[in-house]
DNA sequence: GGTCAGCCAGAGACGGAAGC
DNA sequence: GCTTCCGTCTCTGGCTGACC
């Protein structure tokens, strides 16, 4: 133990509740150069010092009690107190220990109450500022989930005109070689025989293979174009489909 | 049973005295 | 000047009796 020089001894009794002050001391004049002391078995000799207060709260002056020195609402709480009175007679120094840790201990105690009424507002902002940012927190969800949905549907629609792109692409290859073609067979059929024959030998040496060289080519393209056009077509309406939806539901 | 007030013990901070 | 020792003060947790 740290504090053994002090000596303090342990009371045989302890946890005296307070008199009541005012019924105690109330009538006591501390004006007064020569003020009573409560009644008490071990009283001695009361010293008093005026303008001597240590806190110098409520009175101004000091009183030696025994060996030590008491300001007024020190001795004050003393004389409220018959144990702390014996105390005082006896061992001035530990009565004046015990009120200020009793002081002290107030204080404390006080810090502590404060610390948790801090403790209990910071508890209240944050609960306030939870539910806040929960909410916000929820709207920025559902608009997060509308730019999905909205992407999604542009995508699929890019993917679309690509794909529609494509399909134009090659009806327009296949009208142009069907052009081509028929640009030559309107010169084979209007041009003189040598020219034709010397154009295509071949076709002369055999002309049914020659017919049908020519005629099952043109067939096939034009089927191949007739097959385009109509997917074109498809891909045109559905796109204009979903456009249309589109617009239904923006609407 | 909960609250309040008081006491005690332990720990840390601080200042003064003594020794080097 | 620095270190160590000692006494004092203050704070704080735990405990307890009184009171409502």
């Amino acid at each position: 133990m740290k504090r053994s020089a002090g000596g303090e001894i342990a009371p045989t009794t302890r946890h005296y509740r307070s008199v009541s002050m005012d019924s105690f001391i109330g009538k006591l004049n501390f004006g007064n150069e020569s003020p009573k002391l409560p009644p008490s078995p071990g009283q001695r000799t009361g010293l008093v010092s005026p303008g001597n207060g240590i806190d110098g709260s409520s009175s101004a002056f000091s009183l030696e009690f025994g060996n030590g020195e008491f300001s007024g609402p020190e001795l004050k709480k003393i004389m409220a107190n018959e144990k702390l009175a014996e105390i005082a007679l006896s061992d001035p120094k530990r009565a004046k220990r015990i009120l200020a840790n009793r002081q002290s201990a107030a204080r404390s105690k006080e810090r502590k109450m404060r610390y948790i009424s801090e403790l209990e507002h910071k508890v209240q902002t944050l609960q306030t500022e939870a539910t806040t940012l929960s909410a916000q927190l929820t709207l920025l969800q559902r608009d997060s989930a509308g730019l999905t949905n909205q992407n999604s549907e542009l995508k699929f629609r890019l993917q679309s005109m690509e794909q529609q792109a494509k399909l134009r692409d090659a009806l327009n290859e296949a009208l142009t070689a069907e052009v081509q073609r028929l640009k030559l067979a309107t010169a084979e059929l209007s041009g003189d025989s040598h020219s034709s024959s010397c154009l295509i030998p071949q076709h002369s040496v055999n002309p049914l293979m020659f017919q049908h060289q020519h005629q099952q080519p043109p067939a096939a393209s034009q089927q191949n174009i007739h097959h385009l056009q109509q997917q074109h077509q498809q891909q045109q309406q559905h796109q204009n489909g979903n456009a249309n939806s589109n617009s239904d539901l923006k609407q």
